[in-house]
DNA sequence: TGTATGGTTACTCAG
DNA sequence: CTGAGTCCACCATACA
């Protein structure tokens, strides 16, 4: 039976290399795209993408390496040969920036794969992941213990190069899979412990978004500061291209248990709503007065939605009140620089911004009026992705990262640090983190070198 | 309202 | 371990 069962998954599979194959000769891209993927992967096999521990990479790198290679030769299709030898070597990534006309349209997954081992049995995980957790719903609620969460280093991986964006956890309790988004417009995938990572690039631009739907992980939406909303579809392997902006798009969210809609941060202030439903746009409206970084939503009241703005204010909203196609700020929290995040506490009670003024706020009360700014250093300069305080699995800690490579937990009741987060494993600054939702502890945090530091409570 | 410019800063790799 | 090279983010300011 099980056997049967892969025989279907694999005939599937060769008929989407098929199609997709069809999909990229129809665009004229076929050797293009080949020979760029190629291109690509000689490149990434330069880098480790595998950091197991930072005391030893020596030992370990080559054997990765060597492995990939391996790997790779028997994975180039025979008509794109010749360009194999490790004579290419560039120092940056940057150099190769492939022909914007890829970019447009569908991708296959098979064009956009930068790393050089099959990702068969991930695609099918993907499918399968969802399906198993259908099953099985809930959040754990336990409390955390801020003294039992340690670093190990089997919790530590180079995900991708360069610097990450952005980062986030499946919302699974039975998978511990994290996905990346890093400046160059990749997008990797790690299951905590592994020995491999999955790296695609769909886009050419920073990933400033990465959603998955929480009951269907084949399908994962990303956004691009190239303008590009994709919808990574494991199924069809495609990231298929659903909206497409003359702008930046800076942000993306989806309110909880809502999958019709998508918000997007687009341009300088725009907050605009894709409703695939109808596959247009169905709102646009022009709510600051520059760049939207983060979109939130408040889980327990789903109307309510939270913004943070280069403008210097955060700003709550109801979208069920619309004034002659405007939108009127429930309130406006303001700060003396730019807002880098603007996030509502697990419950809905509390509402945290992190601003370029080197405070973080915390609001509470009915109507978020109890405030207090708390000072934290956040110029993480040219090089760092910036600081963006993020609540744990209740309403009593936030998490931000700090320039001496520590994690700051600032307790949101004592309205102070409360501890700070160190290892000698971490050896890079944590700029952007996420939760486990399903797990109390298991918290990421990930660098501007590509690594990310897997927390977990014991 | 838009463009130009300066300042801030950490990570990687070669030796 | 040290130091050169990266880099083109993002904000704040100045000026038209």
């Amino acid at each position: 039976m099980a056997s049967e069962k892969l025989t279907d998954y694999e005939l599937k599979r060769l008929e989407n290399i098929r199609r997709n194959d069809e999909m990229m000769a129809a665009l004229k891209l076929h050797s293009k795209a080949t020979q760029l993927s190629n291109f690509k992967r000689q490149r990434v096999e330069t880098k480790s993408y595998r950091v197991k521990s930072e005391k030893k990479p020596k030992t370990e790198t080559p054997i990765v390496i060597r492995v990939r290679r391996s790997l790779r030769t028997r994975g180039i299709p025979p008509d794109c040969g010749g360009l194999d030898g490790d004579s290419v070597c560039p120092t940056t990534p940057s150099e190769e920036k492939p022909p914007c006309d890829v970019s447009l349209g569908p991708l296959s997954m098979a064009s956009a794969r930068e790393s050089a081992h099959s990702d068969s049995s991930f695609i099918e995980s993907l499918m399968g992941m969802a399906q198993h957790d259908s099953v099985q719903k809930g959040k754990v609620v336990d409390s955390l213990e801020l003294e039992s969460l340690s670093l190990d280093p089997e919790n530590i991986a180079r995900v991708t190069s360069g610097r990450i964006t952005n980062v986030t956890f499946f919302p699974s309790s039975s998978v511990r899979m994290l996905a990346v988004g890093n400046k160059y417009g990749n997008i990797g995938f790690w299951n905590v412990g592994d020995n491999e990572v999955h790296l695609y690039r769909p886009h050419q631009a920073p990933i400033s978004g990465i959603l998955i739907q929480p009951h269907c992980y084949s399908k994962i939406y990303t956004s691009c500061y190239d303008g590009l909303l994709r919808l990574m579809d494991a199924e069809k392997e495609i990231f298929d291209l659903v909206f497409e902006s003359d702008e930046k798009i800076y942000a993306l969210s989806q309110p909880t248990n809502e999958t019709n809609c998508l918000y997007l941060a687009e341009g300088s202030g725009g907050l605009t709503i894709w409703d695939n439903r109808v596959g247009k746009q169905s709102s646009h409206w022009d709510l600051h007065d520059s760049r939207i970084n983060t979109i939130d939503f408040n889980c327990e009241s789903p109307h309510i939605v939270a913004t943070s703005s280069s403008d210097a204010t955060a700003c709550t909203w109801d979208l069920r009140y619309i004034n002659n196609n405007n939108l009127t700020a429930l309130r406006t929290f303001t700060h003396k620089r730019s807002v880098q995040s603007a996030y509502f506490s697990p419950s809905g009670g509390s509402l945290a911004t992190t601003s370029l003024d080197n405070t973080i706020g915390i609001y509470s009360g009915v109507n978020y009026e109890d405030a207090t700014l708390i000072s934290h250093f956040n110029q993480t300069g040219r090089w760092l992705s910036t600081f963006r305080a993020k609540w744990g699995w209740d309403d009593k800690y936030l998490f931000i990262g700090n320039m001496n490579r520590g994690v700051d937990v600032v307790s949101a009741v004592q309205r102070k640090r409360a501890m700070t987060l160190e290892s000698p494993h971490m050896s890079a600054i944590p700029c952007r983190f996420a939760i486990n939702i399903y797990e109390v502890g298991m918290l990421v945090g990930a660098t501007s070198g590509g690594q990310v530091y897997v927390w977990t409570s014991r």
